[in-house]
DNA sequence: CGTTTTTGACCGGCGC
DNA sequence: GCGCCGGTCAAAAACG
């Protein structure tokens, strides 16, 4: 039903989501090579009846063709409110052949049949008003997704403000009321190409492959497969001790297109041992301002969750560099590396919480910079995305004012419950954490926003992966689906369709709150079978085409 | 034998 | 300046 809908509705992805159909799906090519079924088992619910009524089904659809706008024959098919006008005409038809003498048996039959099809039209026509509304929906997330590119560079070009010149609180609040506008980054005389790059990555500076690639060039061209939002957080850590050199370094994200394969300077990218900024020269050091590292901060994203296993699984490779007791918890804190990707610079610390043991605290740090699969995408996505929130209600400016339960924490997570998301400033890095220990209930949730979650987060058990990549896929316009096709060919737009994911997500909170409550819901259930994620692709397979 | 984990040492930031 | 603490390094051990 909902992969009918869309089908029906974004007809220019048909070609996209054809591939999706299942087999029944297109199996019943009718008379005249028109693909009725299709249409038919996108409103399975109907089917039986449709079935019945195939006969005349395909008499009106070839003149539905005529009557509709034209779409082109492939689009005609998911106009399936066109046949219903040609269905009344059909009647009118069949009536005047009826009247041509036949007996009442059949005259009782046609009426019978001019019942069903004045039901089936009033089926149709729903289904026509359901697409209608789909269509709109469609738009949305569009529109969403732009508005959100927008903010993106809005935030970049804030962090930039910040490091070329320290910003007056005047700009700060300019930025803030979301008055800055694309332009302005022409005023960062030399820094155009800088911003994205400062997104990139933050641990590699010294190699600079593509300096010529401009923040449009990068989104447009799509030169990189991270998604934006991923690199605001990213560049929350490349400006603490690299934003110097940052700004000629551009080779990041060709990269991490190359699916993962290591460029030359490989080693220089991602995640770098101290020691080597220990050997950047003294006028580095100068350059790498003081003001600018107090500025910028590390965004992070901690996830709480209940859980008997050491590690929540998050489609990632992980490996244990070190082991710390922290003050205050008799707990030992794990510290993980991202083994994925070479230099790979995310991080985790696991840790258990003192209260209660049996919560299990998971942060994130950093941004991959190799391709994930769709489980590791999923996690990081989400975790980007709340990074973004966080960064996106917060100014270096406003540190201290953002803490749980703070008007920017509620401005960010404007209708997240309160156990569920909290930012905190807390030094030394702003934090967005996700509680998971709590499923929301209905009164935790906003009012007059009945649960929105999809029906599958309450019907299927999946992973924590599984479950946000699916998500993901249901406020995309882009099914995760699609975007694991062929991942090699469709590297670049796998990172479009991740980022306008990211972006579906990030535009709204709401949705955190669902994917939360979703993860709860599945949480528990990731401690008796750790091995749910890696299906996800089967999973949301037949996901889309459901 | 290669990879991962363990663990003590080390480093840098921060507060006093 | 000193000590505390979080984070990281890297050698050794463990593992497959």
């Amino acid at each position: 039903m909902e992969s009918a809908a869309s089908d029906h509705s974004i007809h220019n992805c048909r070609s996209i989501e054809r591939p999706l159909l299942s087999p029944e799906t297109t199996v019943d090519h009718d008379h005249h090579g028109k693909r009725i079924v299709d249409e038919l088992d996108f409103f399975a619910d109907n089917k039986g009846r449709l079935m019945e009524m195939r006969d005349q089904t395909v008499e009106v659809r070839e003149e539905g063709a005529h009557d509709h706008h034209g779409v082109g024959q492939e689009k005609q098919l998911p106009d399936v409110n066109t046949g219903l006008n040609l269905l009344t005409t059909y009647t009118g038809s069949d009536k005047s052949s009826m009247d041509d003498g036949t007996s009442s048996s059949h005259n009782m039959e046609d009426k019978h049949r001019t019942n069903e099809l004045a039901v089936l039209q009033a089926e149709l026509g729903r289904m026509s008003v359901e697409n209608q509304r789909l269509r709109v929906m469609i738009s949305q997330v569009n529109n969403n997704y732009q508005a959100l590119q927008v903010q993106i560079v809005t935030l970049m070009q804030r962090q930039q403000n910040q490091k070329a010149d320290h910003q007056t609180p005047e700009q700060h609040q300019m930025i803030n009321n979301g008055s800055v506008v694309l332009e302005e980054k022409q005023m960062m005389n030399g820094f155009n190409h800088i911003v994205p790059r400062q997104f990139m990555d933050m641990g590699r500076a010294e190699k600079d492959e593509l300096p010529q690639c401009s923040l449009e060039g990068c989104r447009s061209q799509d030169c990189s497969g991270s998604p934006p939002q991923n690199d605001i957080v990213e560049s929350m850590e490349c400006c603490k001790s690299t934003s110097h050199v940052l700004h000629r370094d551009l080779s990041g994200r060709i990269s991490t297109t190359n699916g993962g394969e290591d460029s030359p300077d490989q080693e220089f990218q991602g995640w770098v041992p101290k020691k080597v900024s220990k050997m950047m020269s003294p006028r580095d050091v100068d350059q790498a301002s003081s003001e600018t590292m107090s500025m910028i901060k590390k965004a992070r994203v901690s996830v709480r969750a209940r859980s008997d296993a050491s590690m929540i699984s998050d489609g990632c490779q992980w490996r244990k560099y070190g082991q710390k007791l922290a003050k205050g918890n008799p707990c030992p804190r794990a510290y993980y590396r991202c083994t994925m990707g070479t230099g790979c610079p995310v991080r985790k610390q696991v840790q258990r919480c003192a209260e209660d043991r049996t919560i299990l605290v998971t942060t994130y740090e950093g941004h991959h910079n190799h391709p994930l699969p769709p489980a590791a995408m999923a996690m990081a996505s989400t975790t980007s995305a709340a990074a973004s929130m966080l960064l996106s209600g917060s100014m270096p400016s406003a540190d201290g004012l953002i803490s749980s339960n703070s008007f920017l924490a509620r401005s960010a997570l404007p209708n997240c419950p309160p156990s569920l998301a909290t930012l905190s400033a807390s030094a030394p890095f702003p934090t967005v954490t996700l509680d998971l220990t709590r499923t929301p209930t209905s009164s935790e949730m906003p009012l007059g926003q009945p649960n929105q979650l999809p029906p599958s987060f309450h019907q299927n058990m999946m992973s924590v992966p599984q479950i946000l990549g699916q998500a993901l896929s249901s406020q995309s316009k882009f099914s995760v689906l699609d975007s694991f096709q062929g991942l090699d060919s469709a590297t670049h737009s796998l990172a479009d369709k991740v980022n306008a994911a990211t972006a579906a997500v990030t535009a709204d909170p709401n949705f955190t709150a669902a994917l939360v409550a979703a993860i709860t819901s599945i949480i528990g259930n990731v401690h008796s079978n750790n091995n749910t994620n890696n299906n996800i692709t089967t999973r949301n397979n037949s996901d889309s085409n459901t």
